[in-house]
DNA sequence: GATAGAACCTCTAGTCACTGGAGGTTCAAG
DNA sequence: CTTGAACCTCCAGTGACTAGAGGTTCTATC
């Protein structure tokens, strides 16, 4: 029997926000000592440890919940590949859209040429959209 | 002059969002009609554009604040470089955080077979940080 | 000048995934 | 038995909005 602060240290999950898992029912209801502290088996502990390593992942709790619920009744394979496949799209949309910002930061920043008494052309280029090359 | 739908417009913008930068005071509060709606000038318009534009580059509000405050009382071109580098290294982090999990996500996918019968490699992954390769 | 309806107003509450604090109780070690 | 770390519940706050209720004003048309 494990107590909350050691699922904490075991899975590097936050005391309160395992709290907050189970207020979410992403953790069922633990059992509880006489004296009314949370009490986990080690079933408890894998799933913290799914939680988090699918958090660590970038996954939303509710596509993790999604999978929780897919991994508790056998499994439905295609759905958890779906959900995987959903989430990298979406981080590869994110990389080509913050590759994106960084080309137009560096763009942006030598833009100004420190000149003293100038006003900051970086500043200036902030104001002005119609400056930039793509869209954002 | 121009009501806070001709700003929305103008700028993409929503009208909630406009009232909200009032309230945290990065727009200034506007001035008003007779029947009490807000009216803008040419300097409001210009300082929604500088926000939209920021914001739309990824830059936290806080920063926004900072610029606006360095572009209203002349410049401060040394500070202004110092926030845009500050967000390019932060941008390049997530980069190559969101490579990671791309690799990782990958990695995991071709962890399951599909065998009708079998448990999924995928879930059966997202439960074991101990396979994974690298941190995360 | 009347009227319709689009656009505006304020206020409150909700989103996501936590985080922190107050104020009080229980546990484990010495 | 005492100390203090760890636990409990409840409430409020974060960032950057978004949505809704319920009411007022503006503008265009007749």
């Amino acid at each position: 029997m494990y107590s909350i602060g050691t699922l904490s240290t075991r899975t590097g999950v936050k005391v309160p926000t395992i709290r907050y898992y189970e207020e979410i029912g992403l953790m069922p209801e633990a059992g509880r000592s006489a004296g009314n502290q949370r009490r986990y088996d080690r079933r408890g502990l894998d799933r913290l440890h799914f939680i988090a390593h699918a958090r660590g992942l970038g996954l939303a709790l509710e596509a993790i919940r999604h999978l929780l619920e897919l991994s508790d009744k056998g499994r439905d394979c295609a759905d958890a590949h779906q959900i995987a496949a959903r989430h990298l799209a979406d981080i590869r949309a994110r990389i080509a859209r913050l590759q994106k910002l960084e080309a137009e930061l560096e763009r942006l920043s030598h833009a100004c040429d420190h000149a003293p008494g100038e006003p900051c052309g970086l500043i200036d280029a902030l104001g002005d959209h119609g400056q930039c090359l793509g869209d954002h």
